[in-house]
DNA sequence: CTGAAAGCGCTAACAA
DNA sequence: TTGTTAGCGCTTTCAG
């Protein structure tokens, strides 16, 4: 039933060479001759031979998968941020022809580590264990989409400060001053930043948010209804929101159409993310772009260099987010 | 540096049994003394081994990896489909304990097959070949997402002329006389079938749809948008709108208000996909929910079968979808 | 119930 | 340039 796979032999002895030559030649070796590549070339060809990559592997001892480690709390699957890591990741791996293996994390599940020539863990929550498991057997880790502090670990983070940063100096840019925010998950880094890099960017402005004006979010459409109909119909309302993802803003320009409040004529919003979503609608949403897709491939890469000992120094780097804008702003009216 | 792995042997010195006894006790096999599985299980811990998974896999000749193919094409994966696709793969082979290679296909580039026990493809598009490729290896292949005629393989699809008649017949049962349909990429098979389930229906209760009553789109929202524009300024509107993705759906919800046109009051909408989007939103979308995480999940546990030798049948499924009502359909008013 | 020994398919010295 | 040979770390008969 099960047909015998070919192996390295069956085309050595097709080939009529040693199985070093052919072992040559898959690896695309220099040293053999022009004669032989063409024999074993024509024997693998004519056997659909494919070198078993186990054997490769444990013989050679090297291992080149990268595995990608995801946490798989609800609702991940569906965030943008999931899907451009997911991109990033697969992309780059074709381009370096290795494999990526795929790990929904549960945080409990031990790694087949030995598997993996490297492993990117993208956003250290309940994996921090794994994390620290795969440290201690010395294989190559990095950190994604997290700043990590307390394990000795490389990562390439988004610096969200900045993109806090961003979204309160554009706002201020038009003359805002009732200005709210609704913010994503404030116990995750990312929302903590963005909050952080918001509130001191007004702060040196001079500008004072008063506490009705930051409704706490956690990134969900629900909420962020809840906060426009909350912001919304406030004696005094804001002429601008930051809205710390693009789904909240998107479903915040939803609300007040349907209030019948005008954007930007009556309120100006601003998102996070620069998710696809974020073009249409009927009105293009400013916003400030994450570069995910680019961090994830640069992961690949770096990890790469880890990998094969190019690189043994511990990387932290903080990639810039920037701003995209559309139409969703303007200078108030009121 | 690269301080050297622990491997079985340390293992077996340091609980003072031979190797193969905790490979036993690795493998769970029965026929091993309780003292003996403490004793390795303690070496284990303390020397925190990991078996390698490439000399696993070829001394036991075994490869239990499943591989997910994915066709790699723009916007692929901002869809709602290919994301259910990966969690259910993915959670199935936490559940299987199997590792999930992902691929995203270019079509071209050959699939390192002989590091996976089998292979899902998702959605044969211009990945035939490898799929044909893979097939001639005699390594266990499986289809999802499509039914296949012309190549000798099994598959788990989505019956999705079944789906378009589920959403005739719904709208229909509110009395519906002027429908209208907006359809996805009619090139696709999903596409094609949903179109054609939806027709055949109507055309059996004898409702005549006109031709300016199907407009052709292609699952973006930019096309439902300019569908919207056009079925709503014409002078016999349609009182109902079956809209082949949910995405499509909310966009003509969402023109649907900016032109002041109440939904269902005035026109009532239909989705397909039950997209997580559909819950939010100004309105609830009723829909027609595709069982793609399920499908996922089982053809895991099919390959699972065939790589095992429990299964050597061509499958041929197709599972139903099924009707999610939710609030944007009712009776027409006019 | 346990262990010795023979590979799994391939790579990597080392010789020739 | 080529081939011989010894493992890589583990599973799996086969004896004991």
């Amino acid at each position: 039933m099960e047909n015998k796979r070919v192996n390295i032999k069956d085309v050595a002895r097709l080939a009529k060479v040693s199985i070093t030559t052919v072992s040559r030649v898959i690896n695309k070796l220099p040293s053999v001759t022009k004669r032989n590549i063409a024999r074993v070339e024509a024997a693998v060809a004519e056997l659909k031979y494919r070198p078993n990559i186990s054997a490769q592997r444990l013989a050679s001892g090297s291992n080149n998968a990268v595995g990608l480690v995801m946490p798989g709390y609800p609702g991940i699957f569906h965030s943008f941020f999931a899907i451009e890591i997911i991109r990033g990741v697969g992309h780059a791996c074709e381009v370096f022809k290795q494999d990526m293996v795929f790990h929904i994390s549960d945080g409990v599940t031990p790694l087949n580590s030995s598997y993996m020539g490297g492993i990117i863990f993208a956003d250290i929550i309940e994996n921090r264990a794994q994390l620290e498991d795969s440290l201690s057997r010395h294989i190559p880790c990095l950190v994604i989409n997290n700043v990590v502090q307390d394990v000795d670990v490389s990562y390439i983070a988004i610096n969200n400060i900045k993109g806090g940063d961003i979204a309160a100096k554009y706002l201020l840019s038009f003359g805002h001053k009732r200005i709210a925010t609704v913010t994503g998950n404030l116990k995750t880094q990312a929302g903590f930043d963005r909050f952080d890099g918001f509130m001191k960017a007004m702060d040196e402005a001079g500008i004072e948010i008063p506490k009705e004006y930051v409704y706490r979010g956690d990134y969900s459409r629900r909420s962020a209804r809840q906060a426009a109909e909350f912001l919304f119909s406030m004696k005094e309302r804001p002429t601008a929101i930051f809205a710390q993802s693009d789904d909240m803003a998107m479903e915040i320009i939803a609300v007040a159409f349907e209030m019948g409040i005008r954007v930007p004529e009556d309120v100006s919003i601003i998102g996070f993310d620069d998710s696809p979503l974020a073009m249409y609608g009927p009105i293009g949403l400013t916003t400030v772009r994450q570069p995910i897709f680019e961090m994830a491939e640069k992961a690949v890469g770096i990890l790469h260099e880890m990998i094969n000992g190019t690189r043994d120094t511990r990387l932290r780097l903080a990639m810039d987010p920037e701003l995209i804008v559309r139409e969703s702003c303007a200078v108030p009216s009121s």
